[in-house]
RNA sequence: GGUCUCGUAGCUCAGUUGGAUAGAGCAACAGCCUUCUAAGCUGUGGGUCUUUGGUUCGAAUCCAAACGGGAUCACCA
C-alpha cells in the first residue's frame, strides 16, 4: 500500500465533499519537516480558491472535517496555510506489519526493456569513467527489474574498426611476439601498451612533416595534400587568437597524421580486415582474445554481469546494408568522392557520414546495425544506452537517422547521458598520463579497506579468506556508493589519492549499520518474534519516522527506474542507516525489559536490515555479516 | 561562433511536478566507550543557492539576459 496515494485519495475525495466541487483536484502533499509535528503536510494556499477564505482558515476547517472522518487521523494543526496531519500509531504499526522493502503490486511487467551498458572498445584497458558506466548500468538494470520491468543487459563490445588495427600494427612492428602469458600482463593492459606504441611510431613519423609543414616545405606531400596543408598553415598564420590557431593546429596534425605511411597501413589493414583476410583476421582473433580475457576479470571484480554480448564486427555489414537501402529510397545520397551522407540540416542537424568513400564503415553504420539487429533479435519497446554525455549529439542523430529509415521503434531509444567523471586537477587525459585504470583503483580502494580494518582490529579471529573477502566488500562497497550516489547526469569530480571515505555518507557507513542488526540478531538467537501487541506501544516519534522511512522504499525504486537514477536509492538508503544507527544509541533493544516493545524493536531492526541489504543489492553493493 | 549542459557551505554532494527557518558528509573545533560493534552518536562554527531582472500569495526550483565552467559541431569510436 502507498501510504501517500492513499492519504491523497482520502483528501481529495473529502475536500471535494467539504467545498461541493466536481472538477478533479490535484492536491500538493508532502512529508512534514522535521521541526514541524505531523506525517504529511497538506499545502492549502492553492485551496483558497475553492474556500474563498484566507489560507489559515481553510486549513483549519479541512482539518476538522477530515479528523471526523477519518479514523486513521489521529491529530492535526495548521501554521500559516500549512494542514499538518498525523496519523495514528496504530495506523503505522498495521502498516509496518505488511511491510517488505521490494515493490509489489507492479504493471510493468509486460514490458521488455534492454539496457546497454559498458560498450568497451577492444583497445585498451578500462578506466575511471568505464567504471561509472558499469556500475551505473548495472545499477539502472537491477532498478528496473526490481520495479517489475522485463530486462534484458546488453553488451555492446566494439570489437572492430582502426583503433583495433592501430593497436595490432603496433603489436606486429614492435611486439616480438609478446603474449599476455609470456608476459604476464594481463590481456586488456597488454594491447593497451600497443595502443600507445602505436601513438608512438604515428608521432615518429608525423612530427618532422607538421614541423616541415609550419615552415612551408611541402616537398615531403603530394599535390592535392600541398593544397589542403598550405591552406591550413596559412589560417594558422593568420589566426588572430590562440583558440583559433589552436583548432587550425588540430586540424593540421590530423592531417598530416592521415598522411603518414603507418597510418595508410593502418588503414590498408582495416580494408583487409572487412576484406576477410586471413592473417589480419586472425591476428585480430588473437588479440581481441587477450583483451576479453582481461576485461572479463575486470568485470568480475567489479560485479557486473551480461545477459548478452552483441559485437560490432557482427553488426557493421547489416548496417553498411541497410545504408545501401536508404541510399536506394532516396534517404541517403552519395558524395563524389563515393561516401554516403544523410542530410539533416532540416532537423537544425548537420549532413553526417554514414560510409566513407572506400566503402568501410564508421561508428554510426556499426550502430545502425546493431539498433536493427537488436530490435529483431529482442522487441524491446524501450532501448536505454548507457553512453556518457560527450555522445548526445550522436545519439540524437542515431535516432532521428532510424526513424527516417522508416524504423518506428527507434522512438523507445533512450540515451542515459552520464556526465564525466573528472579529477581535482580536470579532465582525464591519456596524452599526459592522468588516466586513473580500472584495476589500479580497485586494487587500491580494497587496500584501503584493509588498512582500515587492520586499524580497528575487530576481524583478527578472521581466517586470511574471511579477511581478504571483507577487503573486497568493504573497499568495493565505498567505491561503488560512492560513484552511485550522485545523480547521473551530473559530471563529478574524484579525487583517488584521498582513496575513498568510509566514513559518514558512504557505503561501509551503511555495511556497518547492517553488521549491527545481523549481531543484535545473532544474540537473540536468531529468533526474532513474529508477534507484539501494538495497543500498548508508546507512540514515540523515533520509531515512528523509522517506519515512515521504511514506507518510502517502494516508491523510491519505482521514482529511480522512472528517472534512471540509483542515486534516490541510494540516498534513501543511506538516510535510513543514518535513522537507524541514532535509534541504536538512544534505544536498547536486546536489553529493553518491556519483552512486548523488546519484540516490536527487534522486528523493526530486521526489516530495516532488509532494506538495506535489498536496496545495496540494487547498487550491486555486498553487505559483510561483520566488520 | 552555433547547439546542448552545468553553477548550492572551504571540499564532495542532496534538495528542482514552485511551499514553511536551504540539508548531509568530509575537513575544523568541543564532547560521548565498565552497558546490544565508537567504521558509531551528540554539539559548535560555516550560505547573497553565480549575478540581474521577470512571473507568483510564495522562487535554489519556472522564464529571460549576463558572467563563469564543460561537452559537441571528425572519413576517431
Amino acid at each position: 500500500m502507498n501510504i501517500k496515494q492513499w492519504l491523497a485519495d482520502t483528501l481529495k475525495t473529502s475536500i471535494s465533499e467539504l467545498y461541493s466541487n466536481n472538477e478533479p483536484l490535484t492536491l500538493s502533499i508532502q512529508e512534514t519537516n522535521k521541526e514541524f509535528e505531523g506525517d504529511f503536510t497538506l499545502v492549502c494556499f492553492p485551496l483558497t480558491k475553492l474556500s474563498r477564505k484566507k489560507p489559515f482558515e481553510t486549513a483549519q476547517e479541512i482539518g476538522e472535517f477530515i479528523k471526523q472522518k477519518e479514523s486513521n487521523i489521529e491529530n492535526f494543526n495548521v501554521v500559516n496555510g500549512f494542514l499538518n496531519i498525523s496519523l495514528t500509531f496504530e495506523f503505522w504499526v498495521n502498516y509496518f506489519l505488511t511491510f517488505t522493502p521490494n515493490v509489489t503490486n507492479t504493471d510493468n511487467s509486460k514490458i521488455h526493456v534492454m539496457v546497454e551498458y559498458s560498450s568497451p572498445n577492444t583497445n585498451k584497458p578500462l578506466h575511471l569513467g568505464h567504471i561509472r558506466n558499469n556500475l551505473l548500468g548495472a545499477s539502472v538494470a537491477k532498478v528496473m527489474s526490481a520495479a517489475g520491468y522485463h530486462v534484458t543487459k546488453v553488451n555492446l563490445v566494439n570489437d572492430r574498426g582502426i583503433h583495433i588495427c592501430k593497436s595490432m600494427l603496433a603489436w606486429q612492428k614492435a611486439g616480438k611476439n609478446e603474449t599476455p602469458a609470456s608476459t604476464g600482463i594481463k590481456g586488456d593492459h597488454l594491447v593497451g601498451n600497443y595502443y600507445v606504441a602505436f601513438d608512438k611510431l604515428l608521432k615518429a613519423e608525423a612530427n618532422p612533416l607538421i614541423e616541415a609543414a609550419l615552415v612551408k616545405d611541402y616537398s615531403k606531400f603530394n599535390a592535392e595534400a600541398v593544397l589542403k596543408i598550405s591552406a591550413i598553415v596559412d589560417r594558422i598564420e593568420l589566426a588572430k587568437d590562440d583558440e583559433k590557431k589552436e583548432a587550425a593546429l588540430g586540424e593540421l596534425k590530423m592531417l598530416i597524421n592521415n598522411q603518414t605511411p603507418i597510418m595508410n597501413e593502418a588503414q590498408e589493414m582495416l580494408r583487409k580486415w572487412e576484406n576477410g583476410d586471413t592473417e589480419v583476421v586472425n591476428l585480430w582473433k588473437t588479440m581481441n582474445g587477450w583483451v576479453y580475457a582481461g576485461f572479463e576479470e575486470t568485470y568480475k571484480k567489479m560485479g557486473v554481469t551480461f545477459d548478452r554480448f552483441y559485437y560490432e564486427s557482427n553488426t557493421y555489414v547489416l548496417g553498411k546494408n541497410i545504408v545501401e537501402e536508404g541510399l536506394n529510397k532516396g534517404v541517403l545520397f552519395k558524395k563524389d568522392d563515393n561516401s554516403v551522407w544523410i542530410d539533416l540540416t532540416a532537423d537544425g542537424l548537420d549532413q553526417k557520414l554514414l560510409l566513407r568513400g572506400d566503402g568501410t564503415s564508421v561508428y554510426m553504420t556499426q550502430d545502425i546495425g546493431t539498433a536493427v539487429l537488436r530490435n529483431e533479435e529482442l522487441h524491446c519497446s524501450k532501448y536505454v544506452y548507457v553512453v556518457g554525455n560527450e555522445q548526445d549529439y550522436h545519439f540524437k542523430v542515431l535516432s532521428l537517422i532510424l526513424q527516417k529509415l522508416g524504423y518506428d521503434w527507434a522512438k523507445g531509444i533512450y540515451h542515459l547521458s552520464y556526465g564525466m567523471v573528472d579529477l581535482p586537477t580536470g579532465k582525464m587525459k591519456s596524452r599526459e598520463g592522468t588516466v586513473v585504470d580500472a584495476d589500479d583503483l580497485m586494487e587500491l580502494v580494497v587496500e584501503e579497506a584493509k588498512k582500515k580494518s587492520e586499524e580497528l582490529g575487530k576481524n583478527e579471529d578472521f581466517t586470511e579468506a574471511e579477511k581478504a573477502v571483507l577487503y573486497e566488500q568493504v573497499g568495493m562497497a565505498a567505491l561503488k556508493y560512492f560513484i552511485l550516489k550522485v545523480d547521473p547526469k551530473k559530471r563529478m569530480i574524484f579525487n583517488p589519492s584521498e582513496s575513498i571515505d568510509i566514513n559518514g555518507n558512504t557505503g561501509p557507513f551503511i555495511q556497518y549499520a547492517h553488521t549491527r542488526i545481523k549481531s543484535l540478531i545473532k544474540k537473540a538467537d536468531g529468533k526474532v518474534p513474529q508477534t507484539f501487541e501494538s495497543s500498548t506501544l508508546p507512540n514515540e516519534t523515533t520509531h515512528r519516522s523509522l517506519v515512515r522511512l521504511l514506507s518510502q522504499n517502494q516508491d523510491i525504486i519505482e521514482e529511480a527506474a522512472k528517472e534512471y537514477s540509483p542515486a534516490l536509492v541510494a540516498n534513501h538508503t543511506y538516510e535510513l542507516a543514518k535513522s537507524f544507527n541514532q535509534f541504536y544509541h538512544d534505544f536498547p533493544i536486546l536489553q529493553e525489559e518491556d519483552k512486548n516493545l523488546a519484540a516490536f524493536r527487534l522486528q523493526l531492526i530486521e526489516k530495516i536490515g532488509a532494506t538495506l541489504r535489498y536496496n545495496m543489492d540494487l547498487l550491486g553493493i555486498e553487505l559483510p555479516e561483520r566488520m
